[in-house]
DNA sequence: GTCCGTTACGCCTGGCGTAAATATG
DNA sequence: CATATTTACGCCAGGCGTAACGGAC
């Protein structure tokens, strides 16, 4: 089977109409109707139905079937085109969320700065959920992530580094601020909150423990934007939700509090990449450091 | 391109001899050279190094690359090739757990009869993980699917249909059976444990909450079987973990105690099917009956 | 006639086999 | 010499284009 007759019947499904298929690939119109029967021959099963009374083609069930194992088909094609073309540059694809790496990279620059792999990278700055889209279609080959539950696809390598708790944030204006114990989340009921959107994990976060206890919060400010956050909440417009280690020694008149019995779902952070892209010496390197990396394991998460 | 090129080249990355792998498909040898050359020219990069002096074929980096996405590529097109030739048959190929189908699936097995659908089921009885390779390969179409997590792997359509808690189930002879508001499981640290294995949930439901906790559980019996299990606890060799619904009105001496502070963790049940299949309409009737089975929501779960 | 897809036929390349060549032990 | 892969060359089929055809407006 030649996959150039996929890539014919792919854009037919989607464009219905056989001459344009041709134009687009420069090819004679004929060419695409011997496609389809070369493929319905192999499959032995009838793919597209031309509709001359309703003037339309439609597509089979067969047909639809063989369309979609094709998009993936191609898409690892392009892949590994894609790949193989980059296999003699140097660069590493690297996506890094911006949290992860204010929070956390820090400490390993000056490790990767030594083995001259720093200048390699080639960063992605982009929220976990969009590295996760990037690292598929091939865009970005390594990926530190923060999930809240654990990736379980089985088409990427994980590689877990550790977790970190989320924690309850108030202004110390507000009267919670006094608490020395744990906070209980069914206690923030009346409480007024910002919450950070954009980062999926904050927001997601949010939702779980609010669906959890079955409390409806509410929001007053949506932000996707963590200084205009942490002022907001200074300022005890109201309170939110944000990784720990977020909230640091120079973030003065906020309190950060820990949550009694906490969901199990914390700030996973992992290294991933698709298990379907083999490491280069230097990309090898740069996942060894990273798995070094010193992440403080507080509780239990998921892993 | 050509299929059969990657097929040459899939097998010859696995034999590591190009003699071998022409005996494989019945062709001269030579037609194996042609095809990585071939292959080497549409990638434009070497894919092959015969090290004659070592006396052996290795594979380059790219070579590995494109293996890893014909492996891929091989499997759509084996699917494909699976699913049409079944588009004629009446038969459902359709997986069950057996706890699911003794549990809640005779509440639907009339109206399936009424439809003259119960007839059409080819129905797969393994555990929910097993269930999900066999989707994967296309021996089964639709499964009903009970898991702890929820199933985010975007090769598969998820429809959620309900959850139902997991308690403790003990001994009438137990002292905690008298007990009559929910256990904290943290008091079960003393207890010995019965566990049940096979069933990945409820061994792995059993791990979740000793790590959350940080017990380390005294096991003292596994068994894979259910009635055993439940014997083994009746006579009050160990307690147990079990979906609550498992437990029923006429299993004697059994208690069931709710687990105060619940993990968000559930017996999640969903409807599984792969995004790439399209439903012949009995399959769709199938999959609706389903969605309106009655499964009493009781925790959040993950939903 | 126009629009679209199919059929017919001829051309050329692509994929295969045979046989010979090459390299290593 | 034997073994394993590559090169050379010839054959046939597979994929393409041109041109003619067919059905619906």
């Amino acid at each position: 089977m030649n996959t150039r007759d996929l890539s014919y019947f792919r854009i037919l499904v989607e464009k219905r109409n056989y001459t344009e298929v041709a134009e687009m690939f420069s090819v004679s119109q004929p060419t695409i109707t011997q496609a389809v029967k070369r493929l319905e021959k192999e499959f032995d099963s009838k793919l597209v139905h031309v509709d001359r009374v309703h003037q339309k083609t439609e597509i089979t069930r067969s047909g639809y079937l063989l369309y979609e194992k094709s998009k993936v088909i191609q898409k690892n094609i392009d892949l590994a085109r894609k790949e193989i073309k980059a296999s003699d540059s140097e660069k590493i694809k690297f996506g890094l969320p911006p949290i992860i790496g204010t929070l956390y990279f820090p400490q390993v620059v000056q490790k990767l700065a030594q083995e001259s792999l720093f200048q390699k990278l080639q960063i992605s700055e982009s929220g976990s959920s969009e590295l996760l889209n990037e690292l598929d279609n091939g865009n970005v080959d390594i990926a530190v992530i923060a999930t809240i539950k654990p990736i379980q696809n089985p088409k990427y390598e994980v590689e877990y580094l550790g977790s970190r708790p989320f924690s309850v944030i108030v202004s110390a204006k507000n009267p919670l601020s006094k608490s020395t114990k744990p906070v209980d989340f069914r206690d923030l009921m009346a409480e007024r909150f910002i919450r950070l959107t954009g980062k999926y994990i904050h927001s997601q976060m949010l939702e779980d423990y609010c669906k959890y206890y079955e409390i409806e919060p509410e929001v007053v400010y949506d932000t996707p934007d963590i200084s205009w956050f942490k002022s907001l909440i200074r300022a005890n417009v109201g309170i939110g939700i944000l990784v720990r280690d977020e909230v640091g020694e120079y973030d003065r008149d906020l309190v950060c509090l820990d949550i009694a019995n906490p969901l199990p779902e914390s700030f996973n952070i992992s290294v991933v990449r698709r298990k379907s892209y083999i490491l280069k010496p230097d990309e090898q390197k740069l996942v060894d450091i990273l798995q070094r990396m010193n992440i403080k394991n507080t509780n239990g998460g998921y892993y």
